[in-house]
DNA sequence: GTCTATAAGATGATAGAC
DNA sequence: GTCTATCATCTTATAGAC
């Protein structure tokens, strides 16, 4: 099957996750979603049992994407700093492309929160992944590694999510901003490392 | 009029500020706001026109908040490290509050992008404001400030906003979050410092 | 200003023909 | 698997009595 012959299913799946993540699961109709899939109204019944079920299915498979993701990028052998640095990368490079997922996401999560949960296995992958057994090795003093993995999701995700603010507080167009992630894709690095404790 | 006595207007804004920020607007009904704030249906319509202006006054009137806040904050007489711990600790305080907050303004300002632009004078408070000249000086070469405001407000806001997923992925409870955030109180403004140029 | 009643339309979901 | 037609419900909004 090509990648833009898709099966019905699959043609909902994509127009669904276009809509939801561009107006929100509340103000997308199911209606919407079989018009923009190029299907009839009563196929979205048929393969996921309810608008509620179809939202499920690709939020779980959305988020299982990010975890997989980071674990193939944090658990290859590399250097600390390396990964550091494509943690970042990837990340701008995803949120380039759907700039509106974080906050699709986010926001959704809290009214599905029986979607997230332990099945994901996120709780699990800070033990797992070896990356962040080094982050905590060289922590500084009284410092939880968490703090630091915060920072740099922070300075790597918010910029996309508050964009809408920082660009009518400081009239950057799309243009500019993306100019701007592209000089953090160096510089988050190199802040993130000085946060660290000094290497021997 | 005391605080917890307020008029029908006020009680139908207090209402709505309430259900927006918990469901977001899509899934809350005139019927909802109507019921929480103990009036009848009809009244929402009759002081404010339609449910998507009730928005609108809500929306404008919450980010002229922020903003007046920022504006005070920033300009009395005070050194230029105080003011950073000053905007981190308000911050925090304040979604310590309304953690929601972050969420239904990123997210709804997508959704009504009509609301924000220049009326809101958001696109003059960098040039106004004496704390962002003092930051341009104090910036590393090739380094634009906006960077640095964008990694203060980030580490500051990010976690409240990411905190389904941060508890999900560490196992932290309500209480463990907080005592974070209060350890991040005094870790964020030496991060933001150290990234500055050093003063002589 | 506040209520009841209801209009006018949209929405999620399904039954049943093909 | 896919369609048409339709149901039951909910939604925003308003007209009109008090």
């Amino acid at each position: 099957m090509s990648e833009k012959d898709l099966d019905t299913a699959g043609k909902i799946k994509e127009a669904a996750s276009q809509l939801f993540i561009e107006k929100g699961f509340g103000r997308t109709t199911t209606r919407d979603i079989a018009t923009e899939a190029g299907v009839n109204l009563a196929l979205v019944n048929y393969y996921f049992r309810s608008k509620d079920e179809l939202f499920s299915t690709i939020m779980t498979e959305t988020v299982q994407g990010f975890i997989w993701q980071l674990r193939v990028l944090l658990n290859d052998d590399k250097t600390f700093e390396e990964k550091v640095e494509l943690v970042v990368s990837n990340y701008i490079d995803l949120l380039k492309t759907r700039p509106d997922l974080p906050i699709f996401m986010l926001s959704e999560i809290r009214n599905h929160p029986e979607e997230m949960a332990a099945k994901l296995g996120i709780d699990k992958l800070m033990h797992e992944i070896k990356f962040f057994q080094e982050l905590a090795q060289r922590c500084p003093e009284g410092v939880h590694p968490i703090h630091l993995f915060m920072n740099l999701l922070s300075m790597t995700v918010f910029p996309f999510i508050g964009k809408p603010v920082i660009s009518a507080a400081t009239g950057m167009n799309d243009e500019a901003f993306m100019m701007m992630m592209e000089q953090r894709r160096t510089l988050i690095p190199q802040w993130f490392m000085s946060m660290l404790k000094p290497q021997e």
